[in-house]
DNA sequence: GGCTGTATTCAAAAGTAACTGAAAGTTCCG
DNA sequence: CGGAACTTTCAGTTACTTTTGAATACAGCC
């Protein structure tokens, strides 16, 4: 396989998976093309390589930035901005789950809460079904919260060596 | 807050997570209605809870049955078939692991394994990078799937009781 | 077999999300 | 200041996804 050739397959299977987590296709497209760039990009260069355009690229490199993935940067003597992707990939997980924790797990949280202070009969099967399974919803997803908390502040050494014991304790 | 109210509330909410993640939001929204509902309930009812088409309603049933989340039932002396979700919610977040682990980070691992065959003067900046950034995801894509894979094989005591104390200690 | 009540399918329509490209905005330089 | 080089915005378009509903298939009863 020649490079291209791979380069084209991980930025379309990158894609792929982006689009099936709710993430625009082109947006984690954009993403992959730094992710395996040696250098920094133009707004041209990356037009090109995904075939898209202008205001397409744009605005995916901005939310990429705003997600904190991707950052400018201006080369001496130059006007234009070259955009790369943060290479750590566990700094990236990290930042991905933050994001995702925010946006997405908070919000249901919160809902989860509230629709616990529900009136009526605490003996009517509809009401302790209702309960029963947002409580049962509650805790997993509390708990699933808590535990990204930890992986987003933790140091990645603790955090693989003992995720390593996890996976070898349980083979 | 009624119980009608809180129960559309969850409903919403649920869809809008599912579409978040790439989750038909009508699919959520029916397993949603199905996790707090006491009773199974038939096509009709679904309908008619949801505001939804007869072929709508049997397309996502068929997908949530597709899932391993929803059950059909029939009542006797009746014609109808009436659905029912697992309610326990450890049961369905193991089955969603094993759902989307199969569908989406399968694919992705096998990717970043043929991908490394990259052929290519392996000292070529481009190369270096490429395969540099390759094996980073792969190392933390391996290492979550495997991670995920005893979640969805383990005892739900031991899962909650490891994770409890993963927290705790680096509280 | 034929009739009735239900489930399933799928082509067309509606709805939603993403993309384009040109116009407007910004920045920097002489 | 004027204008070149680039970035940002956004209305209109395109492409994709979801939904509908009517036709079809099926299952059970008489």
């Amino acid at each position: 396989m020649q490079l291209d050739e791979a380069k084209d397959k991980f930025i379309q299977a990158w894609g792929a998976l982006g689009s099936q987590w709710g993430i625009n296709r082109t947006m984690a497209q954009v993403h992959a093309l730094l992710l395996v760039s040696p250098e920094s990009m133009s707004a041209e260069e990356i037009m090109s390589a995904l075939n898209i355009s202008r205001g397409n690229a744009n605005m995916n490199l901005r939310a990429l930035i705003d997600w904190g993935l991707v950052s400018k940067e201006h080369k001496a003597g130059e006007r234009r901005e070259y955009f790369f992707a943060e290479k750590d990939i566990w700094a990236v997980a990290q930042q991905v789950i933050l994001e995702r924790r925010k946006r997405e797990l908070k919000p249901v949280l919160r809902v989860l809460e509230d629709v616990k202070a529900v009136e009526g009969d605490p003996e009517s099967a509809e009401v302790v079904a209702f309960l029963a399974s947002i409580e049962n919803l509650h805790n997993i997803v509390g708990q699933a919260d808590r535990f990204l908390e930890v992986v987003v502040k933790s140091d990645r050494n603790w955090f693989f060596d003992t995720l390593f014991k996890i996976v070898n304790r349980n083979a």
